[in-house]
DNA sequence: ATCTAATGTGGAAACGTTTCCAGTTGGAGA
DNA sequence: TCTCCAACTGGAAACGTTTCCACATTAGAT
């Protein structure tokens, strides 16, 4: 009706000859007021369409009722599941989300904090390539800015909501091995820009270590390769020997199996693969695929949790890490005799068989 | 250093011992300002770490610098992509991404935009349930905000970006018809919500009229079924005599791919299946999807231009539809001339052959 | 009838900016 | 020396809220 571009409580306690006081009292109930002007006031706010200013009253409480979000990339379905997840859990709190991607590139990622502080966001959630290196979000929590991190395995000074990655790959080293391989790898994207993919590659290795078995390869590559099955074919060619790859995300693990198609090789027979993440495609294609299983929603969950909680005032400490599951697939089975050429094979029952089963493994620290 | 909790423009005129008006003309750069004072505020700021308020800025400039963004879900990778294209092409603009997710409820897209508009954000870029019958919405147009759609077809009032699922259904009806399918199905995810679900069975629909073939099914399922193939195989039962099915898109598709497995059903030869979106994962499947690709993140760059340009005073229109291509795959061949029990029976040539072919047609509108 | 207390009310300050405007300075030209 | 103008400067208002405080009114108690 009114052509008003923006109609502030000023007009609604004009238009209700009463004064601002008043009417911010009864528009917020938060003081006493007459049947009488109570009506009046709501009448007006009514009719006039008003609706508070954010901003207005941000300047005045000093609270902007904003989190600030900062994750690598929304492309990655993991990082846009923990958003999801933040999203839902503030929903209905009052807090909204303002977010950021840094695309993995450090720089960014502190300009992006720089950027939401100077929104002056209440609070931060964040997956960044170095927290600890950065100024912007230690200044942030020296202030006593709530900081709560996603994805990040522990880190002195930070709060975070996390899966053990070491353990978890601790936890693939150990199926590769009781099903008998020897020589694995571990093919790692973005391994520098990562500490996720670091620690699992860092559990796996220590568990192929602890039993005596041959440090895996380490098979770093870049976004090119990641999503060319061509050349991450010729990349696995290079690694002829090995029985079992262990992916550091189920993408990359679907990759191998393309990759190890276009060389002629089986998956799981000729090569057995395993993945990270648990996304849900990974239960649907023709040779399901061994993985672990996360909740990336359930992280951003607690992360919003955790800072709803000290946003109330309570100072919630670190949790402990959220539960992953090895989620049993055909893509992983006992080793070809054939291709593996070190004497001691294991010759394991049938692979179909595990396939089809669904016995998990659930751990939880 | 300093303990205090936040610096202002006081502050620092009061350290460099001038006044404010002149402590922003030295930040801001927006007017003259002596060699000396300008020195002595420019370190005051560095040393006391001062950064602009963005409320404090926001409240007098009428302007937050705030674009609010409404999605369905973020757990859908079709829209994290094109909130990553959004967030990409505001990032350096001086815009912020405020995030909402309605998870496809009608009345939570409403609350959501009445949320953003509380929040003072300078324009919106939605996909909802149905934007034209939001109230808040339409308020804000007429405010004079600007508003872009993503995902949505045409709809008068409103600029969108979005492919035209109309004439992407119709090429998938044709390279149905094409290889000889007649008795098609089109599987249907959140049909009553999704007016993009809606308008590709019309566009599919309507090919197969217009091709003198019988009426497609259209099989409406909720998300149980979607998300268990089990189910999904108990709707596909009571369709035995489908050659082919398009489903509104790719998930779905490998989903009715699994559900086929479960009933003993080969892919492609005794079905043959289509998706929409052209998700990356499609190509690397041991039967690669066949599909209408499209570009989720492009689309949200777009929306976010348009968006820039209004609020930098041009008014652009409405663009045309982002292209899109039907991408071949092995999921798609000639008909099983034992299923189809209706006399006329093309006997089309191979089908490993089209599969790896990568002939794709382009299409633009 | 007076006193007290509770209730209602609105003016004004504060939050952090930017910008208008008026004032002060200094130097150049007459 | 006087005038004028440009360059620089800072006070104050405004943006939309909330909240403190003081004031007025009323009802209840003595």
């Amino acid at each position: 009706m009114s052509a008003k571009v923006s109609v502030t409580i000023k007009d609604v306690a004009l238009a209700a000859g009463c004064g601002v006081a008043t009417a911010s009292r009864v528009l917020n109930n938060s003081g006493p007021a007459s049947a009488d002007v109570r009506e009046r006031v709501e009448r007006a706010a009514r009719d006039m369409g008003f609706s508070f200013s954010a901003t207005g009253r941000a300047l005045q409480s000093r609270r902007s009722m904003t989190v600030g979000c900062l994750v690598p990339s929304l492309a990655n379905p993991v990082f846009a599941e923990a958003v999801q997840g933040v999203q839902a859990e503030l929903s209905g709190s009052g807090y909204q989300l303002l977010i950021s991607c840094s695309n993995y590139d450090e720089r960014a990622d502190n300009a992006a904090i720089e950027m939401l502080l100077s929104k002056d966001a209440d609070a931060l959630i964040a997956t960044m390539v170095a927290p600890d290196r950065s100024i912007a979000l230690t200044n942030a929590i020296r202030r006593g800015l709530p900081v709560s991190l996603m994805f990040h395995d522990p880190l002195e000074g930070f709060v975070t909501s996390y899966v053990d990655n070491f353990e978890a790959a601790r936890e693939v080293a150990r199926q590769f091995a009781e099903v008998g391989h020897r020589r694995t790898g571990f093919l790692a994207l973005r391994f520098s820009t990562s500490d996720r993919s670091r620690n699992r590659y860092a559990g796996f290795h220590a568990e192929c270590r602890a039993r005596g078995l041959p440090d895996p390869a380490l098979i770093e590559i870049g976004e090119a390769e990641a999503t060319h099955p061509e050349s991450l074919a010729a990349i696995l060619c290079q690694y002829p020997k090995l029985t079992a790859i262990f992916a550091s995300n189920d993408f990359l693990a679907i990759s191998v199996q393309k990759a190890a198609r276009l060389l002629g090789w089986r998956v799981p027979q000729d090569l057995s693969v395993a993945g990270f993440d648990g996304i849900e495609i990974g239960k649907l294609l023709e040779v399901p695929l061994a993985t672990i299983e996360t909740e990336p929603e359930a992280m951003g969950r607690q992360a919003a949790r955790i800072i709803l909680e000290h946003l109330q005032g309570r100072a919630p400490g670190q949790l402990p890490a959220l539960p992953f599951l090895f989620r049993a697939g055909a893509t992983l089975v006992a080793p070809n005799p054939g291709k593996n050429d070190d004497g001691r094979d294991a010759a394991q029952p049938s692979s179909a068989l595990l396939a089809e089963t669904s016995s998990q493994t659930r751990t939880n620290r």
